[in-house]
DNA sequence: CCAATAACCAAGTAATTTAGTCAACTATAT
DNA sequence: ATATAGTTGACTAAATTACTTGGTTATTGG
């Protein structure tokens, strides 16, 4: 059973995308600012939440990351098994064989487990998430900071348009 | 969140605790052979189970360790929190501060994980797993092979029948 | 008493995993 | 062209887990 930073990060990468997303990508670049998430990091998650088809990529100048489908359509459990192998708390992966090619003591236990975790997080979906009055206000705060972040450094109007608008929207 | 080997591992061992206390203290050893789990490594756990009060030990010769209460009286989810720090699915540790002392956006998410886990995990008793039908075949499967390495080493009569006796009671 | 037993304890180590870096490459917009 | 931004692979540092070693104490049966 693993639910590590790893998995953390990816769904909170994708909530951000979720926000920020209304018609154009989103660069990682911006997800590592505003989530303070290391950007290689960030490219090594994305590369395998494109292989489980739950965002799709843009390249060239402009470009950045789109949510494959609607909120609604994506949920919790589903980026969690992206990054991470599963959220299985059985040491067997569910074969049933962890003592000698035969089912442990505690097998049930953590499969049972796994199934209630599963079954919590997929019915958790992005748009339930974006919809939470302390995800509103959160985002908020990581807007202002972000583009206070901006101000100390060398940037054009048209950067701090892009920022701006994201921001009011 | 961490739920691997070491919390497996620990409520393995207690529920061979239970399912082997009748009223003489088990020793690890016995544990150790029956659910293959490293001796040393369990006396590591035990340690830690003993100071959260959920065994308590005998020493000198025909000692072991003993369930401090009834098995309807001690849950997985205490044995888990002996040994891991908790299963908390939060990377706060409930604190609500892990950006720059501020709540993150994904906070109250794992933190309603975290309470579904161990919700869980507190419904369900020693008792409860004993009584499981897939437990009690494990169990009596995990005797015969341990009778059986017994009889390719040199033992006396007595260790045997200290053997049959919870293989059969 | 004494030797065997088994809990107790501290330190150290090997293997694994995570989190993150680095460097090079490809596609695309301006 | 050039800058942007995704794509990929290899590599590293830190942390954690799983396990070992080498003792010490307490207790019991002979
Ligand atoms: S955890 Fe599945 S057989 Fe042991
Ligand atoms: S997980 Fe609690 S504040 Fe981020």
């Amino acid at each position: 059973m693993r639910l590590t930073t790893k998995g953390r990060y990816a769904v909170t990468a994708m909530l951000d995308l979720a926000i920020h997303s209304h018609c154009d990508p989103i660069s990682l670049a911006e997800i590592s600012k505003r989530q303070e998430i290391s950007l290689s990091y960030l490219e090594q998650l994305f590369s395998k939440l494109r292989q489980a088809e739950l965002v799709v990529s843009v390249r060239g100048p402009g470009g950045g990351y789109k949510l494959s489908r609607s909120l609604d359509d994506i949920f919790v459990a589903q980026i969690v098994d992206a990054v991470n192998e599963s959220i299985d708390a059985t040491s067997c992966q569910g074969k049933g064989n962890c003592q000698h090619g035969e089912v442990c003591l505690t097998h049930h236990l953590w499969s049972d487990l796994s199934d209630q975790i599963h079954h919590f997080l997929s019915g958790i979906s992005l748009e339930k998430l974006v919809d939470r009055g302390d995800v509103k206000s959160i985002s908020q705060r990581q807007n202002n900071v972000a583009l206070e972040d901006v101000d100390h450094e060398d940037l054009n109007q048209s950067d701090l348009r892009v920022i701006q608008t994201s921001h009011t929207a």
